[in-house]
RNA sequence: GAGGGCGUAGCUCAGUCGGUAGAGCAACGGACUUUUAAUCCGUGGGUCGUGGGUUCGAGUCCCACCGCCCUCACCA
């Protein structure tokens, strides 16, 4: 191109200020304008009442007729045909026109009109270089299928299939309404360590890092749960944060090794108050990615082959009942239990035997629980999201157990389609009880987890020392964001809703 | 970590029984002022994921490795 004089990158100029979206640049077309062109035109002192637009983005298709040039254009908003005509543009633009190829980035001004055909078109009167795409794009109609080379090469995948760029606006919009949503409800957004010196707050194996200036080794972040009950003892009363946690653990189609979670906190608050808070927003959410399909009424949304209802109220089943159900015995009986959970594995023999009859009661019911709670569908009614509630105490460490019967925490996980969406939590402030519940975690209550996992479980002093300064009784939550994406968007897998999901580096 | 599947042109894909590497689109050169996956004429394009083995001969059969996908395991 700069051989035949043109410049194939474009810079900023009195027409790229005019630019608008290929969508809005569509919906100002004017019929009673356009007919009145093709009928006066050639009549002296026509005016030409045509709205006149500037629009940029890829060369979709090229048809070049030789003197005529149709050019299909797509930006983030969608496509539009543009023509260039050699009578009808200068030498620049024509020859610009003509050495455009599939790709490229083209900025085209003109008159909105309609073809014979009645397609809208931009009849170009000037267009200006916008970036020259020096690969061979991939083909026009089977887009990009190779899922490697999709989130390997993210931005191909965004510009050649819509549907990819869609789903992560759609994501940005998910969180901007939640994050909306919790402003008006009066919490405060507060930003958190992401590198601690101890990673608290869940049960996972963090990624280590190194401080050189301090030299000392600092974790990415497995929760910002005990910093923001930290805020809490300081006095914020109500706080929420969505930021990024990271978990050394494996990758699938739940998981990515770092994800967002929003957490929220409210004093004087419970688990009733932050259960009222997930619905309150996910509903919202919900409600938002249904209108923006141009949809009213009750909101339901597709998950593969569910159709999941959000208006309704959410469901509420208790664990014990769960369990009943699943098994056909109640979760007191642990002598019946604990023998399903051997008969589980056959091929794990006497040294399995021996592992599940040296295991706490409550381990072995949660064993079975979780099991069936990964084919959850076979329990819950997978178009209501529903709560579990009525956890075992034993099991829920930063919990504050029932105060009517202590074995039961306070704690409510809310499923959708199967999938663990967000716990919540009347959240323990007693530091004698916390305490306990430390060094009971601390004894290693899996006896087949590895010495490597244990390293991490340490004692939280600082936090013990921030509830003896006295936190208020409250109520926390935390939120899978990229699993809510999931849900409202219709995805499968973690990876499509991601930007850059984490790949093997390349060889 | 275990099992299964896949990897051929820029993209989407064929490739039979082991016998000279294929198509469409894209690219390159040319024609064409209302096309719609434009059309027409012409041209070029391959480390068949990588490395080894069997064979007269391997894209094809065997082994190892690399990457991706699926299922399971792990995973608040």
């Amino acid at each position: 191109m700069r051989a035949l004089g043109l410049e194939p990158y474009g810079v900023r100029d009195a027409s790229t200020d005019e630019i608008v979206a290929v969508e809005r640049a569509r919906s100002a077309y004017d019929e009673a304008a356009d007919k009145d062109h093709a009928a006066r035109a050639k009549e002296p002192g026509f005016v030409d009442g045509r709205p006149r637009v500037t629009i940029a983005g890829r060369i979709m298709l090229l048809r070049d007729n030789g003197k005529l040039i149709w050019l299909s254009i797509r930006d983030h908003s969608g496509d539009v045909q543009v023509a260039v005509s050699q009578k009808d543009v200068n030498e620049r633009s024509f020859s610009l026109a003509k050495a455009t190829d599939l790709g490229d980035v083209l900025v085209a001004s003109g008159r909105l009109m309609k073809t014979r055909t009645g397609e809208i078109t931009v009849w170009a009167d000037a267009v200006h270089p916008g970036a020259k795409c020096l690969v061979v794009p991939p083909a026009k109609h089977e887009g990009l299928e190779d899922v490697e080379v999709r989130y390997r090469q993210r931005y191909l995948d965004l510009w050649v299939n819509p549907e990819t760029l869609h789903v992560l606006a759609m994501r940005s919009k998910i969180v901007s309404t939640i994050r909306k949503f919790m402003e008006d409800r009066g919490y405060l957004e507060v930003e958190t360590p992401m590198l601690q010196s101890l990673a608290g707050g869940a049960a996972a194996r963090p990624f280590v890092t190194k401080m050189n200036a301090l030299d000392i080794n600092l974790f990415m972040r497995i929760a910002p749960e005990l910093y923001l009950k930290r805020l809490l003892v300081g006095g914020f009363p109500k706080v929420f944060e969505i930021n990024r946690n990271f978990r050394n653990e494996g990758l699938d189609k739940q998981h990515n090794p770092e994800f967002t979670m929003m957490e929220a906190y409210h004093a004087f608050g419970d688990m009733e108050t932050v259960m009222e808070l997930t619905e309150s927003a996910i509903r919202a959410a919900a409600e938002m990615v249904f209108a923006s399909q141009g949809k009213t009424g009750d909101v339901s949304l597709p998950f593969g082959d569910w159709s999941i209802n959000y208006t309704k109220p959410f469901a509420r089943r208790s664990y014990a009942d769960l369990f009943q159900q699943a098994y056909g015995f109640p979760m007191s009986n642990v002598a019946q239990a604990r023998e399903v959970l051997i008969a589980e594995k056959p091929h794990g023999g006497a040294e399995w035997r021996k592992a599940v009859e040296g295991m706490d009661d409550v381990l072995v019911i949660n064993e079975l629980f979780e099991d069936k709670q990964k084919g959850g569908e076979a329990q819950l009614d997978p178009s209501v999201p529903t709560f579990i509630t009525h956890y075992p105490a034993a099991i829920s460490p930063l919990t504050r157990p029932n105060r009517e019967n202590p074995k039961i925490a306070d704690r409510a996980d809310l499923f959708i389609a199967g999938m663990e969406i967000a716990p919540h939590y009347t959240e323990l402030n007693d530091p004698d009880v916390q305490e306990a519940k430390f060094r009971e975690q601390l004894k290693g209550i899996d006896a087949d987890k590895n010495a490597e996992e244990n390293t991490f479980r340490t004692m939280d002093h600082d936090f013990l020392r921030a509830l003896k300064v006295g936190m208020p009784p409250a109520g926390g939550m935390g939120m899978g964001i990229d699993r809510l994406t999931m849900i409202l968007t219709n995805q499968r897998t973690i990876r499509d809703v991601v930007l850059f999901p984490l790949m093997r580096p390349e060889a």
